[in-house]
DNA sequence: GATCCGTGGCC
DNA sequence: TGGCCAAGGAT
């Protein structure tokens, strides 16, 4: 074993995290299906944000069967605001293969798990690392700030060369027994010790073999990706509202927000919302403008202009805003939040 | 290899 | 305030 997977698991014993809602099992066993949720929640999301959601989730679809079986818009609902909606499509995706391809049963083996919707190298190294105790590597942000720092690994995350010699690295410390710990052991270790930010190396287990803590570069590590400015993109946001209820539209799988139920867009200029507006209903008018505001993604910046619109004749069908039973992007849902709080229209009333 | 895909917390 | 990025994967 490495000296960094003894000194790991040692640590591990004492100090490793050990009550998170998906390592608590029957019997003191793990469940894979809420390694496998956990681990899809988890992608580019940190453990505080998932808790509530995995919880949440878990409570609607206790079992895998049941996930399969549930309508998508229910399993989105469930992720709306957890963003990057691909996973929660795939996640149903993948309990549907498991349910008829596999009797219900996660499969055991790399190839079969890999070929699996959202699920990749490092989820799949997790699932059985974890789930089955099997010897797979991992190599999430954590498993690549500790190892970069250990190794001065030269070179930031999007380069090829960095992840072949990060994975080459990440295997090469991967012990043959307590798999699931080591594996569990190393992502405390970048939670908790080895931190982006700040990191206690006065604490840590493997300081003795880190060349960054020896050299006193720890926040060289890693290496920063080149930086980009993000573009701006403004949308209108409109809101046709009839009888206390308001319009919307599912979106297309593809792209963003895909698969979620949003409301209709137009680009924002005076023209053509108005042209927008009576496409929809050509009664319609417009009841008031809510202020602009922005909503920043991984890749841009969106200015959200919401026009609030009473469409009386349309025989669309709406929603009540209260029991809408579909997943919404986060800043639809800020806007709903918004009308519902606004007496001057009507919203407030109960209907028959 | 580069881009797309959400959201919230941190400093 | 705003840039950064977190238990990545798909294309």
């Amino acid at each position: 074993m490495s000296q960094l997977a003894d000194q790991l698991l040692t640590w591990f014993d004492v100090h490793g995290r050990t009550n998170l809602p998906w390592q608590i099992g029957d019997k003191d066993k793990v469940d894979v299906y809420h390694i496998w949720l956990s681990e899809v929640m988890l992608q580019q999301t940190q453990v505080s944000t998932v808790i509530d959601y995995f919880n949440r989730f878990l409570h609607h679809f206790p079992t895998l069967s049941n996930l399969a079986n549930a309508p998508e818009d229910a399993v989105l609902a469930q992720w709306a605001g957890l963003g990057y909606y691909a996973r929660a499509r795939n996640l149903h995706k993948t309990a549907k293969i498991i349910t008829h391809d596999y009797q219900g049963c996660f499969p055991q083996k790399l190839e079969q798990i890999l070929a699996l919707p959202g699920i990749g190298r490092s989820t799949a190294g997790a699932i059985l690392a974890l789930g089955f105790n099997q010897k797979q590597s991992i190599l999430d942000g954590n498993v690549k700030r500790v190892l970069s720092r250990t190794h001065q690994v030269k070179g930031h995350y999007a380069q090829s060369s960095t992840l072949k010699e990060l994975w080459r690295l990440a295997e090469s410390h991967t012990p043959n027994i307590r798999t699931d710990h080591y594996t569990q052991a190393i992502m405390d270790l970048g939670a908790t010790i080895c931190t982006r930010t700040n990191p206690s190396c006065s604490l840590c287990p493997i300081s003795n073999i880190c060349k960054s803590s020896a050299a006193q570069t720890q926040l060289d590590y890693p290496n920063p990706k080149p930086k980009k400015i993000k573009p701006s993109r403004s949308v209108a946001m409109l809101v046709f509202v009839k009888n206390s209820q308001v319009y919307l539209q599912k979106r297309p799988s593809q792209g963003i927000w895909g698969g979620l139920w949003s409301l209709v867009e137009s680009e924002d200029t005076p023209v053509s919302i108005t042209q927008s507006m009576h496409a929809f209903d050509p009664s319609a008018t417009i009841i008031e403008q809510l202020p602009v505001f922005k909503h920043t993604f991984t890749h841009y910046h969106l200015h959200i202009r919401p026009v609030v619109i009473s469409c009386p004749s349309s025989s669309a069908k709406f929603h009540l805003i209260d029991q809408v039973e579909v997943g919404m992007p986060k800043p639809v849902s800020k806007i709903l939040s918004q009308i519902s709080s606004l007496t001057h229209i009507g919203l407030n009333e109960q209907i028959d």
